[in-house]
DNA sequence: AGAAAAAAATAGAAGAATTATAATCTTGAA
DNA sequence: TTCAAGATTATAATTCTTCTATTTTTTTCT
């Protein structure tokens, strides 16, 4: 499979070096980051690197289906996926860490499977499971003993 | 069972007329307002209600487990649910709608029903479809005759 | 490679949603 | 009714995001 950059080379777009590290950066996160995150992060390579740059990177980045914005916010600010795919979410009560899920959600389950529902017809299914992420867990078992 | 009224009195808030209406109005509210939309129905008969005594209202009704504000936003911004229990949205592409979803989803889902995955343990799950709501597909259906 | 045109980055301002502050007013209890 | 506690108001402040004008960088064309 083709890199990031590659893509975006063959898609036309200006490579400029914000762009590459921004691209660059986002394909190797495992996380889910804001826009100021990325900016900070970058701003150690890049110091006149501003967040109207990182904004305007994404808002390309999201239309070229490279990634995606996750309908959840983390404290208030907008929060990006690496993965543009269709996925699901797992919300940690305890540290607030998102997580990608990589099971198959709406084909395994039945009732989404049916592709109407109360006369609605189902596209796509975005699911945010609330609980407590394995770390936490692990925690949680090694304090108790 | 008790109105709204009688259950933020039982939990001891005081009950002034904009809580009261603010209140009612969720109560009896089948959609999902934001913020500015409750004050500008309320301001008919509040004239001088300040959108800062909304969002106060909004985040008690909240903490008491009255409602629930949604993880999806409308148009940037936050929108809240009259129905404080976990359940499911659909987002019309078309007209924009958010609907309430009654089918029980998480625990008729087999994936959601065993209580752990990837080592995380589920505890709620909140679904969002994206898709074409009733009216909408019959005004498709109308059209084509 | 060099020049012109197009596009992008920057800094700063502007905008929008939300939260905080201080003063005034209401509520609920004594 | 009086008073303290709490709520509302108006306004200011904050925060996130977008826009604008200018400068800089890319890309294209020769």
């Amino acid at each position: 499979m083709k890199d990031i950059l590659e893509r975006l080379k063959d898609k036309g777009v200006s490579l400029t070096p914000q762009r590459m590290a921004i691209a660059e950066f986002l394909s190797k996160c495992k996380n889910h980051p804001t826009a100021d995150e990325i900016h900070k992060v970058l701003q150690a390579k890049y110091p006149t690197m501003s967040l109207a740059t990182v904004y305007s990177a994404l808002e390309l980045l999201k239309e070229l289906g490279e990634i995606q914005e996750l309908s959840i916010r983390k404290r208030g600010k907008a929060c990006f996926d690496p993965n543009p795919d269709i996925h699901h979410h797992l919300l940690c009560k305890k540290c607030g860490k998102i997580l990608g899920m990589e099971f198959d959600y709406p084909r395994t389950c039945p009732i989404i499977a049916q592709d109407t529902i109360n006369g609605c017809k189902i596209e796509e299914v975005q699911a945010y499971l609330y609980g407590i992420c394995s770390e936490c867990l692990k925690k949680e078992s090694d304090k108790k003993g």
